[in-house]
RNA sequence: GGCGCGGUAGCCAAGUGGUAAGGCGAGGGUCUGCAAAACCCUUAUACAUCGGUUCGAUUCCGAUCCGCGCCU
């Protein structure tokens, strides 16, 4: 059977819960593929896997970057490579399990050797796509690099402006550095389970979960601890902090923000498929709504041996 | 009961005597170092009802119904 296999699906869809039980019948330790729960001082906001679950099975990648500083899908990729080195060194299976699908992606099919963000460039090129707009440095992106151009919308700063950022950085167009193969992590051997539920009853349990999370929970206590720390900018971007401190600044209702904080959370998911269904060789499972936990994890085990068999088949 | 204001798509909301912006939501998509981010596409024979004026009314007039506010 494979020895690395990944866990996907949006938030809320129950995967920490699934996780534990398929990692355990996997004799596996699981790596975690999220981008807020790898911060620490913030499990409930991140909704990081409990302690009780963390005491059953070995999770990697979690609680460990201050909220002051700043992960980033090559970081993630740098620290995570050895973890899962290590592990499969012990002769245990890993189970990658998480949200966030560039971070799958750059463990699964590795990122380009491209150097990362430079902080300097990168705010000169912000600032200037603030005054000019970002259709001017589109144009300049054209001009050194058209074909990164052409995958990439006018309108989309952000990725403009990495483009023109590794061009600045290197002399060369992020194109070329695409073109390169990247170094993979383990090419073809991780097999990918995607879980989805109905979408009416997943948004019921991202509404749900999020009031859990201010009445059983206490995150607003949680966020006015983060607040009172100099957070970088991509903590800064998890749900409901903004919600919550513009709450506690007292701009706005605790109804009102549990409503905004919600419908973000419900978008947040609906990209998430978005993303994981173009991920190649995936295998969905639908949960039905009174599914237990341990009952999905032995139809996914189902699903990997399945996989495996139809993995060595095609290899003979 | 009287007076005033209002009734435009699932919600909010512009507007015009020649059949009507936009936003939200919803659905789909993109994704190579901020990704819980950013960006793109699609979406509705929607003008409360009935009459009248008019070549033509969502727009003007009248009545009716509903909502809101004030007065008695």
């Amino acid at each position: 059977m494979q020895r690395v296999i990944a866990l996907v699906g949006p938030t809320a869809v129950g995967k920490s819960a699934i996780a534990v039980e398929l990692a355990q019948a996997l004799g596996a330790e699981i790596v975690s593929c999220d981008s807020m729960q790898v911060y620490r001082q913030m499990p409930i906001l991140s909704q990081a896997p409990t302690h009780a679950q963390r005491v059953q099975i070995q999770h990697h990648l979690i609680d460990c970057i201050e909220p002051t500083s700043m992960c980033s899908a090559g970081q993630y990729h740098k620290m995570t490579v050895p973890i899962i080195q290590h592990i499969l060194s012990h002769g245990k299976r890993v189970l990658i399990v998480g949200g966030t699908g560039l971070y799958l992606k750059a463990l699964t099919q590795g990122l380009c050797d491209a150097p990362p963000a430079d902080v300097r460039i990168r705010e000169q090129l912000w600032s200037e796509c603030q005054g000019v707009g970002s259709k001017q440095l589109y144009n300049r992106l054209l001009g050194v690099d058209s074909l990164a151009a052409s995958r990439i919308h006018p309108n989309d700063a952000r990725r403009i402006i990495r483009a023109l950022e590794v061009y600045a950085l290197t002399g060369k167009p992020i194109s070329s550095w695409w073109r390169q193969a990247s170094a993979e992590l383990l090419p073809g051997h991780v097999t990918v389970i995607g879980i989805d539920r109905d979408r009416d009853e997943l948004y019921a349990r991202i509404d749900e979960r999020l009031l859990h999370m201010i009445y059983e929970q206490g995150v607003i206590n949680e966020v006015r601890n983060l607040l009172k720390l100099p957070l970088s900018r991509t903590v800064r971007q998890v749900h409901g902090l903004a919600d919550i401190e513009a709450y506690l600044s007292g701009r706005v209702s605790l109804k009102d923000t549990i409503q905004a904080w919600q419908q973000r959370v419900r978008n947040y998911a609906k990209r998430q498929l978005t993303w994981f269904r173009q991920t190649p060789n995936i295998h969905w499972r639908l949960i039905p709504a009174e599914e237990h936990a341990w009952e999905t994890a032995e139809h996914l085990l189902d699903i990997i041996r399945h996989a495996s068999l139809q993995t060595v088949e095609a290899r003979s």
